[in-house]
RNA sequence: GCGCUCGUAGCUCAGUCGGAUAGAGCGACAGCCUCCUAAGCUGUAGGCCACAGGUUCGAUUCCUGUCGGGCGCACCA
């Protein structure tokens, strides 16, 4: 990161100085073979045509000098049709480990998203029913997309939508209600299709008869209406203790009813109405959403008087943009990805711009056991919920697994391999890193070797002592990239990789010299940092970083 | 039928705003504990990046088409 900015810089004013603009189609990175040196660069390909020079002999131009611009540089060379390959001194790369020392927990973190508000809604599952393990995957990635986004630099709030106000509410509260009237024998028909199905709906009915015996003696409306708050607020209250138990966060709830009760939806719609957005047809009322590209206009209000889900959405994201927020970003399953047309024109229709707004999708999780699939049917209430999954793996494999892989493509997330404690489930390859590290900090201080500011760091020289302090450097990229590609594996791989480099230096080289010299003390400060790193990366993920192991 | 999405090693997956010889883990095979945590490390084998065209100095990456998998196409929630 430091070494990019520093070769970027550098580049600009020279390209500057031979009178060209810095082409936007630069790249500086690390090339893909370690033989290519630090940095690569294609600036001199980019380049070629506008300077009208054949790319290897603009290459030697700007090798030449670069090479005279920086102390930091060691060696530039020129490679295949034109690559300009930088390597930076050892001293340069050294330096790393002071600037983690003094960034301890904040390394990493950068104020690019200069302090703008943004709106992460995620999880946001209707209070029917427990989580489910695809709920699990969603609230994995928006915590931790929080956590990136605030670490650079963003004003991040985490929201969670309650859809309170909707018929499957008043579903559930009928559901209850006739499981109660079936347990106190006062009906015995067949349990009707239409209504939740699952364990947790008698649970429930038998939980509130144990407490009100004369439940049942209540009017129908009367009956279902408490079945409907009682049930709702034992569910919520079980999702808010899932979530808890995930390690996800949510700083708002925000309650639809309460959008509607207040009047907002309706005002949303009138506005709507009065700029021709809307209009009656049918009976109903219709959002225009074909003038922004969806393929056919989407129903606000129906015949019969009632609001769709569409129509309380927009005036729920009116709301949050007029709260202040200058980005949103709905976390969605990656079935209602048809819905994404007309959340934008509904977006659009308000005035936003299409950056304003991002869905990222969770594809669906494939819930396995030693490779066999689990059925899962919702339909008749038999699912693996998240907390069963909590229970049985633990939250960081689960939160590891969810987060390593993009959220567009589908999960297989299989229970034993969750358990095991082999690569193939990597979370424990990345803590054993992190625990080594300590292991031997631990073990220095009972030898009575002093870490702090002693060590020459001019001595690691070694090839897997360089190769950790580049690694170490990319480190506030890495996070600068997951946050601007909405990405949270991005972090998982380079945790990954880090920890690989970290493995291999500690089966190469013995750390901990027989005695205090200064080469163990330099040593002990570069895995110091390395351990710090992995930290402030496993905090990203909201996954711990265990002491020992 | 229309739309979105995916197709990379035997398996699970990275990489793709166009760059050098396409990567990792698992599995297979061969090795490493008198030593700071072997939940670890080293090495070998394994690929027409689904297929066919196009764009250009250069395509796994961009465009078009074909084939194959997933999902979505309600006055549902």
């Amino acid at each position: 990161m430091r070494a990019i900015e520093h070769l970027e810089q550098l580049l600009r004013t020279i390209v500057s100085d031979m009178g060209y603009a810095f082409p936007a189609k630069t790249t500086i990175e690390p090339p893909k073979d370690k033989q290519f040196g630090d940095l690569a660069v294609n600036v001199a390909l980019v380049l070629a045509k506008e300077a009208k020079k054949p790319p290897r002999a603009l290459a030697e131009e700007l090798a030449a000098a670069l090479n005279a611009a920086s102390e930091h540089i060691a060696t530039v060379e020129i490679a295949g049709p034109g690559f300009i390959n930088v390597t930076f001194s050892p001293g340069f790369w050294q330096e790393t480990v002071s600037l983690v020392d003094s960034l301890g927990a904040a390394y990493g973190s950068s104020a690019k998203g200069g302090g703008k508000k943004v709106n992460v809604e995620y999880v946001s599952a209707n209070p029917t029913g427990p989580l489910h393990i695809g709920h699990g995957r969603g609230a994995a990635i928006g915590d931790s997309l929080v956590r990136i986004l605030k670490f650079a630099g963003y004003d991040t709030t985490a929201e969670y939508y309650i859809n309170d106000a909707g018929k499957q509410m008043h579903t559930l509260g009928r559901s209850i209600w006739l499981r109660a009237l079936r347990l106190d024998g006062k009906c015995a028909g067949q349990f009707p299709e239409d209504c939740y199905q699952g364990e947790y709906i008698t649970d429930i009915a038998r939980e509130m008869l144990a407490a009100d015996p004369g439940l049942t003696g209540l009017p129908e409306d009367e009956g279902m209406d408490a079945c409907y708050r009682h049930g709702m607020q034992v569910i919520f209250d079980e999702i808010k203790q899932d979530l808890r138990d995930f390690h996800v966060r949510h700083d708002v709830w925000f309650s639809e009813l309460s959008l509607v009760n207040s009047g907002r939806v309706e005002k949303t719609l009138q506005r709507l109405e009065e700029s021709g957005i809307a209009y009656e047809d049918d009976g109903a009322l219709w959002f225009r959403t074909t003038d922004y590209g969806d393929d056919k206009d989407r129903v606000l209000r129906k015949s019969d008087g009632s609001l769709t889900y569409f129509a309380s959405d927009i005036a729920y994201h009116a709301d949050k943009y007029e709260r202040g927020y200058g980005w949103c970003i709905d976390i969605w399953g990656a079935d209602h990805h048809g819905y994404i047309p007309r959340m934008r024109a509904a977006v659009n229709s308000i005035g936003r711009p299409d950056p304003d707004f991002d869905v990222i999708l969770v594809q669906l999780v494939n819930l396995l056991r030693d490779g066999e699939q689990i059925a899962m049917s919702t339909r008749a209430g038999q699912y693996e919920t998240l907390a069963d999954v909590i229970k049985e793996v633990g939250a960081d494999a689960a939160r590891f697994m969810f987060l390593s892989r993009k959220s567009d493509s589908k999960l297989d997330f299989d229970l034993e391999l969750a358990k095991q404690r082999t690569l193939d489930n990597p979370v424990y390859y990345v803590q054993y890193a992190h625990a080594r590290v300590k292991a031997v900090l631990r073990r220095a201080g009972e030898r009575g070797v002093v870490v702090d500011g002693a060590g020459d760091l001019s001595l690691l020289q070694q090839e897997e002592e360089l190769d950790l302090l580049r690694m170490l450097d990319r480190f506030p990229l890495v996070v600068e990239d997951a946050a601007g590609n909405l990405a949270t594996h991005f972090i998982s791989y380079y945790l990954m990789d880090l920890a690989g480099l970290l493995h291999r230096y500690y089966s190469v080289h013995t750390i901990l010299g027989s005695e205090a010299d200064s080469l163990t003390s330099a040593r002990l400060r570069l895995i110091r940092a390395v351990g710090q790193t992995i930290a402030n990366g496993l905090e990203l993920l909201g996954v711990s970083a265990p002491e020992s192991m």
